[in-house]
DNA sequence: CTTGACATCCGAAACGTTTTGGAGTATAAT
DNA sequence: ATTATACTCCAAAACGTTTCGGATGTCAAG
């Protein structure tokens, strides 16, 4: 059996008061004393008992995370990113992580919310991928429980969050394919009940209205962020009367779909056709051909988010509630070159 | 604040053990109290206090799994489905999932192992990427804590594990090679210090035996599990003397960092060099060429893994303490047609 | 000799649950 | 009338901490 306060307290003969206030450094022990009981706790191998210390404290020094992906989504390196950076983030606080998978928008998904916060499992929760309407932040602000979110929402409620602007990335990135000599340029999409799609469409827009292009609908389609979403959609793109001679995609594992589907029609990427993808997940500088793309920080970010929202746990207050990073477009091989280049 | 036994006992008059008993459906308890107590639990939303349970219970309900994981390897969406299947196999036993994590090998990881362990903090550990002379398979057998392991380990312990056989995967693809015609294939070896990276390489060295190839060293070589540890070991290979003409690497990352490595230098794959990666992770389907690889089905393994480990944290009786899958050899594009259908 | 200040310690309650060991009452068997 | 048998219920202890509100003793100042 383990070591207990009680324990370590009939050995020194002092108190439980004693030495759960002497090994938390309070002052009002005895310098000696204190030294001993620490000594003596050492020795005998006392490890607090975290879920006594939570019930007392109230407090379970955990911060939650549900990740919204099915089996299919799972080969996104994006969210494994993301769990490492909030892990790590957490940890660098002394906090721990609980991780649990939720189908996006499945019925059970309030549930398993329920679960972490009322069942006090949790201290906070990081929201990911957030939909223009999005339950898990009404109800965790129904509740007032503390919670960030990486991504913004359709309405102008106030709760923190961290975003990358996915506008104004998605429009370097077509500017830059305009600038490229492309006419043509079709966007897929990801499902549009997600806040971010929103985002990066506008973006789409936005470049070809100032670029003097005319927006036509036929070129944007929306899937799966998968890579078989990506070749999908690819294909419905190639199979049009006038094809784009240029795509963005919504993330990278789409462009790499998008990418193969290109080239099972003996297509050359980076030459007969262009793919700029989003969030530059390591594999896309090893791709082949290597994949231009619209780069986000996943980890830090995923360490910003958990160590922000301790801080909220924490009651601290914050420097600035929302925040959005500027993403940063990385050019390789997939978007080619400049059409007087090609010649 | 939240609703407590005690704020249910007091609305309906009974005492706060006969509440509980009622909600834990004892029947000592009359059916029509049990169902008045339920329906006004329900009704003034009570969420039983889960740490305060787990205090009582002794029992977390929480499997705990360390992510053997630097930043620089979280691209590899292996770990990723393996974390969602240990949590879903946990969630389908009512369990949670807490994660940490922490680079192999690191000094810190004691601690990390430690803090779970002894602090209470979960019932069980699901132990991954298992090292030839394990110190935390070592630690958690010396402490008599629930464990199960994702690969074996050198010595002859008894604990669970499940593994998928290496050694057969990897036979299987250099038969499959040497089939083809290839008669110098490299080995492109994770770090020797893992498990499954010996078991792996003695399937190599057995099919080459078994075919009347000499085993060279020099096509042996070690790198990171990584796209740029592929993409380094391949330039190494392809600077021989004498090159291989196929190669198989120690999981897909490193076979997707070897073949951007081979086409840098203008090689073909599939025609100029044969490629075997090993995991069959989603991508390989879409990478170009598309990838050849020894499958493991890797979600399902996690979800083994945690509803194994619960059975033996609830006392359970296991049919087989230790488990070895048969892995699938995946033929695509990228270990290319036999040398008479080349020409 | 008091008084107050300070340093050091501790008993008991609390956090929200489960469980033990029985108490009380009604009904059936002897 | 007594004993046995169910059936319902509950007080109190326990899980391992932390914290509130003192208690005790020492020492210097008044």
């Amino acid at each position: 059996m383990s070591v207990t306060l009680k324990d370590i307290a009939r050995k020194v003969g002092y108190s439980v008061t004693t030495v759960s206030r002497a090994l938390n450094d309070y002052d009002d022990v005895n310098e000696e004393t204190k030294q001993l009981i620490k000594r003596v706790a050492q020795e005998m191998g006392y490890h607090p008992h975290v879920i006594a210390q939570s019930l007392q404290r109230r407090r379970t020094n955990t911060v939650g995370f549900i990740v919204p992906a099915t089996k299919r989504y799972l080969s996104d390196p994006y969210f494994l990113e993301l769990i490492a950076g909030i892990g790590d983030g957490a940890a660098s606080c002394d906090f721990d992580l609980l991780v649990s998978t939720c189908k996006p928008m499945c019925p059970k998904e309030r549930l398993v919310y329920e679960r972490m916060v009322q069942g006090h499992r949790v201290d906070g929760i990081v929201v990911a991928r957030t939909r223009c309407n999005d339950e898990r932040i009404a109800y965790l602000m129904s509740e007032g429980f503390p919670l960030i979110a990486f991504g913004r929402i359709a309405s102008e409620l106030d709760f923190p969050y961290l975003d990358v602007d996915g506008e104004e990335g998605v429009y370097e990135a077509v500017k830059y394919l305009i600038g490229l000599g492309h006419r043509r340029i079709g966007f897929i999409a990801p499902s549009m009940y997600l806040m971010f799609a929103e985002h990066r469409l506008a973006g789409y827009k936005r470049a070809l209205q100032d670029n003097g292009l005319e927006f036509d609908p036929v070129l944007v389609v929306e899937g799966n962020l998968t890579q078989s979403g990506g070749y999908q959609r690819m294909e419905q793109l190639l199979d049009l009367e006038e094809p784009p001679t240029a795509v963005v995609t919504g993330n990278d594992l789409m462009a790499f779909g998008a990418m193969e589907a290109a080239q099972k029609r003996g297509l050359v990427v980076g030459l007969d056709i262009a793919v700029i993808g989003f969030d530059d997940v390591p594999l896309a500088a090893y791709f082949h051909p290597t994949l231009t793309t619209i780069r986000q920080p996943i980890y830090d970010i995923g360490k910003m988010l958990s160590q922000t929202l301790i801080k909220i746990i924490n009651g601290e207050e914050l420097a600035q509630r929302q925040i959005i990073l500027q993403p940063e477009l990385v050019i390789r091989e997939s978007s080619g070159v400049s059409s007087w280049e090609r010649g």
